[in-house]
RNA sequence: GCCCUCAUCGUCUAACGGUUAGGACAGUAGAUUCUCAUUCUAUAAAUCGGAGUUCGAUUCUCCGUGAGGGCACCA
């Protein structure tokens, strides 16, 4: 009794008195009708009113239902009981409690979450799936861990009472209600999902990151070379782990230890080489490399440490030279931890290799 | 244009009507470590504006302003 056809589509029609009036925003005159407000008693807005005051299209001439019906029935059919959704769908909720009415039947609970806003950097407005960063999958393919990326969400629009903000998502599920969440949006910031993600990575027990760390390289080209030999792996992880801010920078962060051709960082070279006498502590180094003992971090450090007793200087004056020319650049883990996994062949070689390369330039 | 929602540091957020307005990310400055990162310490940073209610408003009411959303034979 509540639908009627009209240019072949099928209508659902609002009960009341009915007046024409021209619409600004469709640039043509309209049959309003002055119905009452529909009252949504909302879990988290609270009480509110809004009044549907025109007939809507519920089948399109082509027979097609639209998705305000569609959505009603199905929900219906699935005795749903409440419904969790975002804001942006607050205004259409009269339009859906009156096809509820048409139906005879009660409507579920409706709760009406915060929106997740642009950042800055991505612009204005609702998030949506167009933009860049919007999409979950986004941070799979970048091997954000998955409980990082639940416990940030899960903070923008709710707190679980107190200041803690690092969860496990049992903690969450258990605090959770609905009434306690927030009516305001949030604006998406992929610095703290990145701190909160790196905290999740340093406590990942190692088998975990071992597990994570070689997904990820077999997506990269490096892939064979890199998965080679599963003990050396394993201990090259084990120094990034700690160091490193995200999955993503596993290749670039442990590149040298898989190939002789890693890229020298030209502006760390420059600042490096303007201190002191590297060249001389090169000199040293690869003087006393072959009767070094290897064996060890601690041992490495020693045999550092002696030489550079002997001469006067500091670990210092060794480490960022050695480092700058083993590795290419001036991050990393200790430079004894890599010496002694790389081992003292290549080692000799690497340091010979730079300091010949420097000497030759001049 | 009409309608709906919201409003505390740059950002995410705490604060029975009474607090030096708290925490976290980001920022800044130090400390520690062989580099880098971590960690630690310190520091700066907010109640949108105006009326009202009250002995007292971040908190309640109204008006502005701002932000977001919705108004289709889209979903």
């Amino acid at each position: 009794g509540r639908a009627y056809e009209k240019d072949g589509a099928v209508w659902f029609k609002m009960l009341g008195e009915r007046y024409k009036v021209y619409d600004d925003h469709r640039k043509k005159e309209v049959e309003k009708v002055k119905a009452d407000a529909v009252v949504i008693n909302d879990q988290i807005r609270g009480k509110v009113e809004r009044a549907e005051d025109e007939d809507f299209v519920i089948f399109r001439s082509d027979g097609n239902p639209v998705f305000h019906f569609v959505n009603v029935v199905d929900d219906i059919t699935m005795k749903i009981s409440h419904i969790i959704r975002g804001e942006d769908h607050l205004s259409n909720t009269s339009k859906h409690v009156r096809l509820y009415e048409g139906f005879g039947v009660t409507p579920p609970v409706f709760a009406h979450i915060p929106l997740i806003l642009k950042s800055p950097e991505m612009g204005q407005g609702k998030m949506s799936k167009r933009d860049k960063g919007a999409l979950i999958e986004e941070y799979r393919q970048r091997y954000f861990l998955p409980e990082a990326i639940v416990n940030y969400l899960s903070l923008l629009g709710w707190n679980p009472g107190d200041d803690r903000e690092k969860m496990p998502i049992a903690e969450i599920v258990r605090l959770f209600d609905l009434p306690s969440v927030n009516q305001s949006n949030a604006k998406f910031d992929g610095k703290k999902l990145s701190h909160m993600n790196m905290v999740y990575l340093l406590e990942q027990p190692v088998d975990r990151f071992l597990a994570l760390a070689r997904n990820y390289f077999q997506t990269q080209a490096t892939a064979q070379s890199v998965l080679a030999n599963e003990d050396y792996f394993r201990e090259i992880m084990a120094l990034a782990q700690p160091k490193i801010k995200g999955i993503e920078e596993l290749a670039a962060y442990t590149g040298y230890f898989f190939t002789e051709e890693f890229p020298i960082d030209a502006k760390v070279k420059e600042k490096v080489m303007a201190k002191g006498d590297p060249k001389a502590r090169l000199a040293e180094m690869i003087a006393m490399i072959p009767t070094a003992d290897f064996s060890s971090d601690a041992s490495v450090e020693e045999a550092i440490k002696q030489l550079a007793t002997a001469k006067v200087l500091g670990f210092g004056d060794y480490q960022a030279v050695a480092r700058l020319a083993v590795t290419g650049t001036n991050a990393g883990p200790s430079i004894t931890a890599i010496f002694r996994v790389l081992g003292k062949e290549r080692v000799l070689s690497r340091l010979q290799k730079f300091l010949a390369g420097v000497e030759e330039a001049e």
